[in-house]
Parts: C-alpha cells; structure tokens; sequence
DNA sequence: CCTTTTTTGTAATGATCGACACAGAACTAG
DNA sequence: CTAGTTCTGTGTCGATCATTACAAAAAAGG
C-alpha cells in the first residue's frame, strides 16, 4: 500500500489480533485506547493512521474473529453427512471453542457482544447482523434436511433454528461464567434429544 | 430514618426502579451519572447521599430487580403439577417476560449483564451468582423430579439443567435482539422435546 | 426565637476518555 | 545530493466521567 515513506515498524497483522482479544475479553467500551496500545504495542498516532478510529478498528476485529473464528465451528454445519449430525457437530465444536484457553477469552465475541450495554450504533447493528446470520445458516441446514426427507415435512423449521441458536447463546454466556467444555457437552446431549423423530419412549 | 433535618423531596423507591430500568436498557458503564440523574429526577448530590455511588446504585438496582420480576418467571418452576410442567411453565412465562414492552427493556438485566463488557468486580460477582442461583433452581426441581419417580434415576441432572438454562440465557439473547414471544414460544416448544421420555417414535 | 440536622442546587474537583498537532525520523523517487 | 511522503514519539486538546465542597433552604428540638 505505502510504497514510498517511512515504512510501518509494526505488524498491523499481528497488531489486530491483540485488538481483536482485547476486544472480546473487556468489550468495546471497557476497552480503553491506553489498553489497545498497550496490547498492540502501538502508540496512538500510529493507530489512528492504520486504523482510522477505535470504532473501526474493533469493525476491523470483530470482522477477524468471524473469518478466524466462525469456519471451525459452523462449517461443521454442513460438514455433516445428515442435518441432525450437522447440528450435532456444531454444538459440539462449540464446546471445544466458547471455554477460555490459554489464548481465547471464554465466550463468542459476537454472540456476547452488545447485549447488555450500550454500544455505537454501527457496531451493534454489525453483530446483531452477524448473530441473524447464524440463525439463517441453521435454518439453511435444517431447511436441507427437509428437502432430503430427513426431517418432516410439517417440522417449524423457524423454531427448531432459533432454539438450536438458543442452546448455542446459552453455551456462550455459560462458558463467560466459567463453564468447562466437559459441562457443555452434556448440554448438547441434551439438546440433540430434542432432535423431531427421536423417540426414546 | 431521618427523623428530624429536611425531608427528601423525592421518592426513594420510584428513583431506584427508574435506576433500575436505566441500567438494565443501557448497562452498568454505558450508565453515566447524568442519565441517571436524568432518568431518577434527582440531582447527583441528593443520588449520592440516598445510595452511596454509582456501584451501589446498580447493586440496590439489580436486587430490587430480582425481587420485582424474578418471582413472576421462576415461581413458576415450584408451581408446576411435575417437574417438567414446572420448566415448560418457568419458559413460557419467559417468553412474556424477555421481549420488551412499554415500560421494561428487553432481556433478562441478571443474563445479560457483565457478559460483554468488563464490569466492576462487586457487581460482576453479584450477577453470576443471580446466574448460578438460577441453575440450582432448576437442578433442585430437577431432582424433586427424579425423587418423584417423574425422571429416570440415570437422568443426568448436571447436563439437563445446565441444558434448560442454556435455552433461557439464549432466548435472552434474542429477545435483546428484538424476538417477540410467538418467536420464544416456538423455542420453548422445541425445549421440551428434549424433556427425557418425551419419545415421539 | 435560635440551634441542630439533613437535603437541595450550583459549581467545581481530578481523572480519564478518544483523538490529534506537531516536529523529527525514515524511507523512495528523481 | 534534494524533494516528497509516510511513520513515530511527545505532548496535549476539549469532552466527559464519577464524585464532592459549599452554602442556602427546610424541617425538628428547645
């Protein structure tokens, strides 16, 4: 991009990954400039200039932790042979990705993000948007499942969507609380029992 | 209490459920001291001589939301005929308590706080532990179940009530993103296929 | 009446917020 | 080399934050 001046000392890469777990683990607001220059190792100047501004920057971060985050869990999705393995598999992986590690906060940044604060407006609307973005691709899948004959033909597609991504949110602010990936599989057991047409009686 | 001196021109509790529904639409930083002035009626001099502080504030605020509109929802788990009317019950009265109305913000003030943003650490504390109260309702009635002869003695309490405070938390969720409770219901329909011994094969 | 006590309104405190002005440093182009 | 361009570091801007001094006002006790 800047083929002549003085060349950038920092790696804006690198620099809006710290950004982006700054991020996720205090929030947008709690998140002061001194935390993310901090955390990135930039002064501020610098990070107006590769930036712009602190909302633009979390856009940027937030807009990261989808690319990076959201494919080795929703994928599953499709990734499985039948509807019902595909949800199965996504809340599985999800027990494997919303408990803190060594590197991640705990939760899903997006899921978690501008729920109980208020937030600039720009951002709030991008991850609502990216939260009802969730819910359409489980309603994609279940609708497949339909077509293919898995599920019935009278199944509320728009409930069984919205209850999955309830069971997944839920995950979210568990996991924020402090709950282990071995809690939250028991969850989703018991989640996949509701599964229409899985009679146990 | 204050017997003698000049009497307070306004009304406590009115101040604090104008706090509370303060607090709860915007949370606890994105709060300022003036909105709540604003919201309360009240000067900041008169605010901190009845409450303290700010973080006193929230916490009177979110105790006497405990108080209003905790019974209305989770009563409902101990009126129930068996353990699972008393879930199906507990979740459908959710689903006329989260979506907003004229007067109260959506979601549950107690799931939604500190998920996000970081917090002040007395209110952070308070607030999980109104979180983990809720699963030891649920996990107590639960049990009574299993006592009851109503749930298999191999049910996994742990996972099933972890399960349905999952579909609470994220029913929450969506509320704050605008589900209306036709939306919730659909939800809580799916929830109790999930109830052990439900077989529908 | 006067004193004591508490609340009220005005105004200001220091701290922190996001954002930026400015000058010098580091690079390319010619 | 010089000129043009971009980045870095220091320092600071006005705004807003939660909190509080201070004095006038409103009550009760004596």
């Amino acid at each position: 991009m800047a083929l002549i001046g003085r060349p950038r000392e920092f790696d804006r890469g690198a620099a809006l990954e710290a950004a982006m777990l700054a991020f996720w683990r205090k929030g947008f607001a709690a998140t002061s400039m001194n935390d993310l220059c901090d955390a990135m190792g930039v002064r501020s100047p610098s990070l107006y200039a590769a930036f712009g501004s602190k909302e633009a920057l979390y856009l940027e971060a937030v807009e990261h932790y989808v690319e990076i985050f959201g494919p080795p869990v929703w994928d599953k999705l499709a990734e499985g042979a039948t509807a019902r393995a595909g949800v199965e598999n996504l809340l599985l992986a999800a027990t494997e990705s919303l408990p803190e590690s060594h590197v991640t906060p705990p939760g899903c940044m997006a899921t978690l993000a501008a729920v109980s604060d208020e937030w600039p407006a720009g951002i709030a609307d991008v991850v609502r948007k990216i939260r009802i973005d969730m819910l359409g691709m489980l309603r994609a899948r279940l609708e497949s499942g339909v077509a293919n004959g898995e599920l019935p033909t009278t199944t509320d597609i728009e409930a069984l969507s919205r209850f999955y991504l309830s069971v997944y949110q839920g995950m979210a602010v568990q996991a924020r609380d402090g709950a282990a990936a071995a809690e939250l599989t028991g969850v989703v057991a018991a989640a996949m029992a509701a599964w229409p047409g899985d009679g146990r009686a």
